[in-house]
DNA sequence: CCGTCATTTCGCAATTCATCGAAATAACAG
DNA sequence: CTGTTATTTCGATGAATTGCGAAATGACGG
């Protein structure tokens, strides 16, 4: 199996779909805490046993939440001798993630078009 | 410098149960492309039954949907005559999701202390 | 080759989620 | 009050997800 991201680099290549999978591999209490582990952890990564010490997070339920971020391009795995290190690349991917969300801001708006702060 | 001393206390309420369900209510195609509608609208909102015309969900699996949106933050609604008006209000948000996520990189870091540039 | 450690695959029960139609509620016009 | 339009609640059904332990795979040392 591939251990490749499928997410593409720019915002404009994400789709729906994609997008939509990326956010529910962060909907969900344990992943989203294994990935802020990893993302503590830095581009160093950590092995799956380490993550799952770090987590509370064991076995073969923990290989699963890391596939799915994986699959969601949230986080990369490679192996290290007997280990896997697994490290977080959320950083671009949630940056395109809500401007995915957030670009086309106001684009059908029917009487505002002056620029308005929205943070 | 840290990064925590930037960013107010906002962030740090959203604790992990609460991210991990706003990020699920994203984490749906149908709620996304209905919250990516509400956003291209813009503050004026749209009433539930023009939301279902433009995004092809209708009756009763819109309002479950737009349920989900409003409880995790990220839509508003308002009665106004015999519609119920929608409108996103995912803008700070969905930002203090990905400072949620994203704030505390590198704070297990082991040898990189030196910023180092995430986009 | 053999044993061991690290991780993954597999099969399975329990739970949650998405979706739908029909009936119920709410606001308004007459 | 009655009828119409807009939205929600309810109940059911099938699909997807979660979590777990046991067996399988891969990497390494001797």
């Amino acid at each position: 199996m591939k251990i490749e991201s499928q997410i593409p680099a720019l915002t404009d290549d994400l789709d729906l779909t994609l997008a939509a999978s990326a956010f529910a591999a962060l909907g969900s209490e344990q992943r989203l805490s294994v990935l802020r582990t990893l993302v503590r952890a830095g581009p160093e990564g950590l092995s799956i046993g380490t993550l799952g010490a770090r987590t509370g997070v064991t076995g073969s339920t923990l290989t699963h939440h890391v596939k799915v971020l994986a699959q969601a391009g949230l986080v990369t795995q490679a192996r290290q001798g007997r280990s896997i290190i697994c490290a977080a690349v959320a950083y671009d991917t949630v940056r395109h993630l809500s401007e995915f969300l957030l670009n086309e801001c106001c684009a059908d708006c029917a009487t505002l078009t002056k620029d308005h702060d929205h943070g």
